[in-house]
DNA sequence: TTTTTAATGTGATTTTTGTAACAGTTGTTA
DNA sequence: TAACAACTGTTACAAAAATCACATTAAAAA
């Protein structure tokens, strides 16, 4: 199959998740326009995502929910291979991530976090133990990590990442606001100030985008 | 001035952050090219933006880091009429993000937290204090609150986003996982668990978008 | 002074993303 | 069984975003 754009690899991820709780209700088939309205997007974008991962519905039934959740896990989770992921510096936003991952039903495996504070190694964060990031290689090794989520203060940003790569992980979101540049990585930038700053200018009467 | 593209605000929110920076450490002006290796992207890129927002350079000197904040915040923050933001449901990612914020030298003033737990109304976190989510739309309206951060349970964001658009907010970032629909309002929804399954899927080695 | 170099500013082009239109099919209803 | 309604799948089109290519010009070097 084709590489799929950004974009639907995101809502293939919503989509997944909104069906899994139809299943969970027991319902067995779903229609574009029902997706769609879980999702508040159009019914042509669910078709179009849908015929991008090679599925298939069924003409006046729609599509079958749990083969659905069954393709979009092979495409992301890559069922054969468990993809495994840290959490780098488990501080108050690790925390609340950490938390927030154990909660849902991912299949991404959260097996291990990091940090650097004596206080903090060897104790256990929501079930998880935390590990000194000087073992970083060691561990990711032993377990197979491939993704990161990095949470350290600015100021270690780039020294930590760089450690990342060379351990072995090939993914990370990098929620410290300095951007990074890591060849041989998918890397993912993401900060609360830059949406913030993007919402108010789009909520300005005079930039109405608000429709 | 017309309308910018989102990706123009969110790199101009990024521009000023670094630019401050670099008037911090006393420089005066910056070429395109070196702006660009600070945020890791092409100095056409920079010398786009930079011309979509009218501001205009010196040949061979480059462009005054003065003008250009001034000009960005303008843009952005709307010199005049101050934007406040308040963030609604002050559990763990509320507080992270708020001391985050806090630390941060945004121009956008975060005037108040809002939640429902008798224990947290009242208290102040990191300064600020905490209301009921009852007195919502009263002091949205005394403080002038315009943008929102929802971080309340799933369970709760439709009805709190309704109070939130009811109350005259009219920005929001909603950060739980349910999909919102308000019209009148610009949203923005982030959600970690769409991010690190996209980073998943891009990551890995078949699907090498890492270059 | 002349040439070279290094920068900005921008029209043209490409890439990515989303939307519209509709042909085709299946079931339903009269 | 004929007409209709409801849904999928896909092609064609449009909009948003990024990149290319290059004209232009100020300063530095020759
Ligand atoms: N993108 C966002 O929306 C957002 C929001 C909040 C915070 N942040 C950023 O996220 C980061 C963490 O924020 P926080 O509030 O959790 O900070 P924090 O200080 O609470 O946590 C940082 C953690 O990193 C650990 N650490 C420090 N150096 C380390 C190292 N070299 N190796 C491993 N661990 C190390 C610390 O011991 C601490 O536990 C900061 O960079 C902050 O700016 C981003
Ligand atoms: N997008 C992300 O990356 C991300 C990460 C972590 C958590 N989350 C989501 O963010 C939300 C908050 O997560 P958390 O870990 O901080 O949870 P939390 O339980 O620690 O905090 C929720 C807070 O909301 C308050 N609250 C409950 N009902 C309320 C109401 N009706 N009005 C006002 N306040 C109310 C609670 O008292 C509590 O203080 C959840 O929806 C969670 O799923 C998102």
């Amino acid at each position: 199959m084709k590489l799929l754009p950004e974009r639907t690899v995101e809502r293939l991820s919503k989509y997944r998740r909104v069906l899994q709780r139809e299943l969970d209700n027991g319902t067995d088939h779903i229609y574009s326009h029902e997706l769609a309205k879980l999702l508040h997007i159009t019914p042509v974008q669910v078709r179009r995502d849908i015929m991008l991962i090679g599925h298939t519905g069924t003409l006046r039934k729609g599509y079958s929910i749990d083969n659905l959740i069954k393709l979009i896990s092979e495409i992301i989770d890559c069922s054969s291979s468990v993809q495994n992921v840290a959490i780098v510096g488990i501080g108050k936003l690790g925390q609340a991530l950490l938390d927030y991952l154990n909660d849902s039903n991912t299949k991404l495996n959260l097996s291990a976090v990091f940090d650097n504070n004596p206080d903090k190694i060897g104790t256990s964060y929501s079930g998880t133990v935390c590990y000194s990031i000087e073992s970083l290689k060691k561990i990711v090794e032993r377990e197979g990590i491939t993704i990161g989520i990095l949470t350290v203060p600015p100021e270690f940003a780039k020294e930590v990442s760089t450690m990342m790569k060379d351990a072995g992980i090939v993914g990370i979101i990098n929620y410290t606001p300095v951007s990074l540049k890591l060849d041989g990585t998918f890397l993912e930038e993401y900060d609360v100030i830059t949406t913030l700053e993007k919402v108010a200018y789009f909520s300005k009467p005079k930039n109405a985008k608000l429709l």
